[in-house]
DNA sequence: GCCGTTTTCGGCCCGACTGTTTTCAGTCG
């Protein structure tokens, strides 16, 4: 049973409280939901929490839902959680995730029409819905029917309330859209929003703020997108587009006096948002996307905000950056004033995960561009070094005297490429070294004495438990040539689930053996990932953000990798590739 | 059911939009 699963069985329990009196359990729904919310987030699974007794730890789950967890983990069921459900029919549960569909109107429709199967419901209610048996019922009508036919659609087609995208693949959405709508004179200013601008690893819906005097104009140029599959709503301050590929897009739209108090409200996180109005309350203010009112004053004397610095500032605290807001500390240390100073993506120096076309015969794929094109590329981006770690040389088709050999080669080139250079950018000699299932490197000793350092990796058996894991990880980097952990946890997102590692035994290793954790830019792979990275600096463990390039593009997703770092509140200081060379230079020699 | 600069009880964010409604319920963020 996997965190996310138990993620909705949570989840289920908030939705069938709400179905039976949403008065009486309001607070246990927001409980349900919170912790819910808790268990997706957290990077380590249940199941070790439980072992090592740190369920309490997870916000929001207090002695009760810790009890309930622990059930689960023990029994397989949940005693309280079966009696909540069990007047609620299975096939309920299974309408949650399209879009459109609430508990009340599922619990309504299924009950209504005893639809027992929740394998079919979602067919059997487009049937229903085909034979306008749906339009006569009380509360609903011609419009909701053709909705739901709408919804239903559009779900068979993959857009569902929990499907998200990679952030890059958000971002270009984005840009896109950002270049339409600045085609409409009355838009004055045009931010990205939500989990995008708080450069979350994957985002859900592309939330958008346009600051205008005349938001009427703004609406109706942003529902006439070209490439729109429909509109889903359009209202006075915001309007949601479906575009093809099934992605939603949310606009909203506020004048220029008022730009900052909504840039604050739709970046979220909606944690965070309740926190910092909680938080207002006690201050006996109002929060809203409008601006700051206060508490109890009806006749609604607002005050508007036209930046997100002065919106913070009214409320006594720094500036928060987007991607520190996730409500884990951050409004408390803004109140003092002690708000780290992130990495942004110009500390960045260089690259020490790169793939060139160098003749080296690898175990894996190699990079599209020449070594000399990969330097230049690199001094455009302004890197004072670089290093390349191609994949070892494939050990099924190379004796080890082979691959010795083609080290012995590439040693030679790169010193040659170091001398023209003449410091103006530094080369170093590396490689991307598997590390084999029994926690050997898959070159021998003679061959790894050639390189200034190397980054290992794993690459097969996936499969291995935790306990095994670790100690091929750790046995891996054992090896004084081996500096670097890279993409430490496998995973792919959306497409393969990562590895698990004993995480405290593993920043532990790499703090008492001088070893780097690599923030992989790739943006798919996005590991270490952003709540790990928190942890590792925590620790005093160094980090390491490499775009994992096989061609000249590429290089250019360091952006990414920054991001995370950021969203786990890293520093310059934390960063290898952050340092000045000699600096640097100092560390691979350690 | 959770939680603490209002700390072990008494609170718990704020609003938009749609559809079916004569004043609100449901969904969503």
């Amino acid at each position: 049973m996997t965190n996310l699963d138990v993620s909705k069985l949570l989840r289920n329990v908030a939705a069938a409280y709400r179905i039976k009196d949403e008065q009486k359990y309001r607070f246990q729904i927001i409980a349900y939901d919170k912790a819910a919310d808790t268990l997706e987030n957290s990077p380590t699974e249940l199941r070790e929490l439980f072992k090592e007794q740190k369920l309490g730890d997870l916000p929001g789950v207090g002695p009760s839902i810790r009890a309930h967890l622990e059930e689960l983990l023990t029994t397989g069921k949940v005693k309280h959680f079966e009696e909540v459900f069990s007047s609620i029919p299975e096939a309920v549960f299974t309408l949650l995730d399209v879009p459109g569909f609430g508990p009340k109107k599922a619990y309504r429709l299924v009950t209504e029409f005893k639809l027992k199967n929740p394998k079919s419901v979602v067919a059997d209610i487009r049937a229903l819905a085909e034979q306008g048996k749906i339009d006569p019922l009380d509360g609903f009508g011609k419009k909701s029917q053709d909705d739901i036919l709408t919804r239903i659609e559009e779900y068979g087609r993959g857009k569902t309330k929990t499907a998200r995208m990679a952030l890059p693949y958000a971002g270009e959405l984005a840009k896109k859209m950002l270049a339409y709508l600045k085609e409409c004179p009355a838009v004055e200013q045009v931010s990205p929003l939500g989990s995008l601008r708080r450069r979350k690893e994957t985002v859900g819906d592309i939330d958008i703020a346009v600051a205008s005097s005349e938001p009427a104009k703004v609406l109706q140029h942003f529902v006439d997108y070209p490439h729109k599959e429909r509109i889903i709503e359009k209202g006075d301050h915001t309007s949601s587009i479906l575009v093809s590929s099934g992605k939603q897009i949310d606009l909203m739209v506020q004048p220029p006096e008022a730009f900052g108090s909504l840039l604050q409200h739709f970046t979220g996180s909606k944690d965070h948002n309740v926190h910092l109005r909680e938080y207002a309350l006690s201050k006996g203010l109002s929060l809203s996307e409008y601006g700051i009112k206060k508490r109890g004053d009806e006749s609604g004397k607002l005050t508007h905000y036209s930046t997100e610095e002065k919106f913070y500032a009214a409320l006594g605290l720094q500036w928060i950056p987007p991607e520190m807001r996730e409500n884990t500390g951050e409004i408390e240390l803004a109140k003092k004033n002690e708000l780290p100073t992130l990495l942004e993506l110009k500390d960045m120096k260089g690259d020490f995960h790169l793939h060139s076309s160098y003749p080296i015969e690898p175990s894996h794929d190699m990079g599209n561009n020449t070594m000399e094109e990969m330097i230049a590329k690199a001094k455009s981006l302004g890197y004072s070094y670089l290093g390349f770690s191609e994949h070892n040389p494939s050990i099924s088709k190379h004796t080890s005297l082979q691959t010795k050999a083609i080290l012995e080669k590439r040693k030679e080139f790169i010193e040659q490429l170091n001398k023209k250079h003449n410091k103006s950018i530094r080369v170093f000699s590396l490689l991307e070294t598997d590390i084999l299932p029994n926690g050997n490197l898959a070159i021998d000793d003679d061959a790894i004495s050639l390189l200034d350092a190397t980054i290992v990796s794993v690459h097969s058996s996936f499969g291995m438990n935790r306990d095994e894991m670790t100690k091929r990880v750790l046995k891996g980097l054992s090896h004084p040539k081996a500096k670097i952990l890279a993409h430490p946890t496998g995973r792919l997102i959306n497409q393969r689930p990562p590895y698990e590692l004993d995480w405290a035994k593993v920043f532990a290793f790499c703090k008492e053996h001088h070893k780097a954790l690599e923030i992989n830019a790739w943006p798919l792979r996005l590991d270490l990932n952003d709540v790990l990275v928190r942890e590792a600096v925590k620790q005093g463990v160094k980090l390491m953000i490499d775009t994992d390039s096989h061609s000249l593009e590429e290089m250019d997703l360091m952006e990414y990798g920054v991001s995370v770092a950021r969203r786990g509140w890293a520093k310059p200081s934390d960063i290898l590739n952050a340092m000045p060379y000699n600096d640097l230079a100092k560390w691979f020699s350690m």
